[in-house]
DNA sequence: CCCCCCCTTTGACCCAGATCAAAGTTCACT
DNA sequence: AGTGAACTTTGATCTGGGTCAAAGGGGGGG
């Protein structure tokens, strides 16, 4: 097993993967990610022990209503959380996932420009907002980590635009399954034969997944049986799936390779 | 001309447009934008000053490479700056603009995962990064703005997100001379006898507007075409544009009328 | 003042992906 | 296990916007 995890860790690192053994929890304080608790005091994660308060939210549920004044802050314990937006003729689009230590929410805002729903069953650890912000201003650590985190948001955000403006459905397809498969945190599923293989649950049903891609149901349900005759991916059943060869799912991603 | 700008401010008021008198610059520093001189002191403003220095960038030439490791952080004083993107096989995409008053750059980041060219000639405030980056720490409530403005960067980009997802040619078409209308900062040229009505220069060739919406240089022509002959636009020449009335235009951004 | 180059528009045709329709799976509930 | 509803796949056809091609402008330089 550990041997195993080894080597995935090693394949994930040469094909620049974000492999993670076991999702980061701070062992002191409530929130999720380390990275955070590095950047905080004792009195700091004391003051945001007292402050959280866990929540479980079954798939399909509304967390935060779009246009609502928002009052939470929460930290992503397990589960995916997805973010959309809607125009008025009832066209949509998810303009966000959010996974394990993934933040949602945003400090100092009043109103939050989207819908937020639980994709899978989720577990958050959340922040009553007004009592968060308080805290915020003593502690600029913290708050010089949630912009570091922003800036990645927005970098993915920029990344997903060139997809939609120019990659082709084939390519969209493909970049979303290697999207899940660098952010889905259970990675133990790595094929033991296979250390390139990876094996996991899609978080989103294919009518979702056609709102991430700017697709339809069908154009999506069709690209995933042609990357499957390809061989470039094996479909268990509707939501589990296995890529035997994680190299091919990346080239797939970004060639458009027409017939 | 008060008068005229006075009926402007709220006309824009009504139409959520985000009139700007005349750009919005701090007497008493280098930094373009008074709400970040606000939260300033005045130690940081002379420290500022000290750092900033003037560069002015012809139209065309390349302040950033994609992928460089970034030496700059600077305020835009005039001018259009362009971000842009690219696949392999030279598809491309414009994933932002930057305007008078906008930032460049990115405060702690080594890397810039964008390329950011002058669309029309720029005037910088440029601030050497390291510098920059020893003052922030120091004071907490510039990177506080700097945070701030950077998640209004990810709403932007997330609405525009929406825009190449789920819009058709028309409204995309639309909706960009809508975003221009809101941020070219000049707008004193308001019709006189027109409130509602609005003329301006394009900041950007048919290529480079294509590169936005995730077109064609065709189809945004034959779009431009389409909404002249319905009346909503007036073109004085390829880049001077007349809007006569500002509330079609955003009908035209949001309403995907067939036919 | 004219010419040339580049940008833009217009036209003809085509195709990737949308739309409409129907059959096949899966799984929760009785 | 049986049943039904929701999800997914597959097929047939249509169309918005892409592609290819050629004909207008506009403006800077001679």
């Amino acid at each position: 097993m550990a041997r195993r995890s080894a080597t995935a860790a090693a394949v994930c690192e040469e094909l620049s993967l974000s492999y993670v053994e076991s999702p980061t929890r701070c062992g002191t304080c409530a929130i999720r990610h380390k990275a955070i608790c590095a950047a905080l005091c004792a009195d700091e994660i004391s003051a945001l022990n007292r402050l959280s308060r866990r929540r479980s939210v079954p798939a399909g549920q509304t967390i935060l209503g779009e246009g609502e004044a928002h009052t939470i802050f929460a930290n992503i314990v397990s589960g995916v959380v997805k973010l959309t937006k809607t125009l008025d003729d009832g066209r949509q689009h998810i303009i966000g996932l959010l996974f394990a230590s993934d933040f949602l929410g945003r400090a100092f805002r009043r109103d939050n420009p989207y819908f937020a729903e639980a994709a899978t069953d989720v577990e958050l650890c959340i922040f009553p907002a007004a009592g968060f912000e308080k805290l915020l201003p003593d502690h600029p650590g913290l708050e010089h980590r949630l912009f570091q985190f922003t800036l990645s948001e927005l970098d993915a955000c920029q990344e997903w635009m060139l997809l939609l403006a120019r990659k082709r459905a084939e390519e969209r397809v493909a970049s979303f399954l290697l999207m899940i498969a660098k952010r889905v945190p259970n990675m133990d599923c790595l094929h033991t034969e296979n250390p390139g293989g990876v094996r996991f649950q899609l978080p989103l049903s294919r009518a979702e997944i056609s709102d991430c891609l700017g697709l339809t149901i069908e154009t999506v349900s069709r690209q995933m049986t042609r990357l499957k005759t390809k061989g470039v991916i094996e479909l268990v059943n509707y939501r589990e799936i296995v890529i035997p060869d994680i190299r091919a799912l990346q080239q797939a991603a970004y060639e458009a390779s027409p017939a």
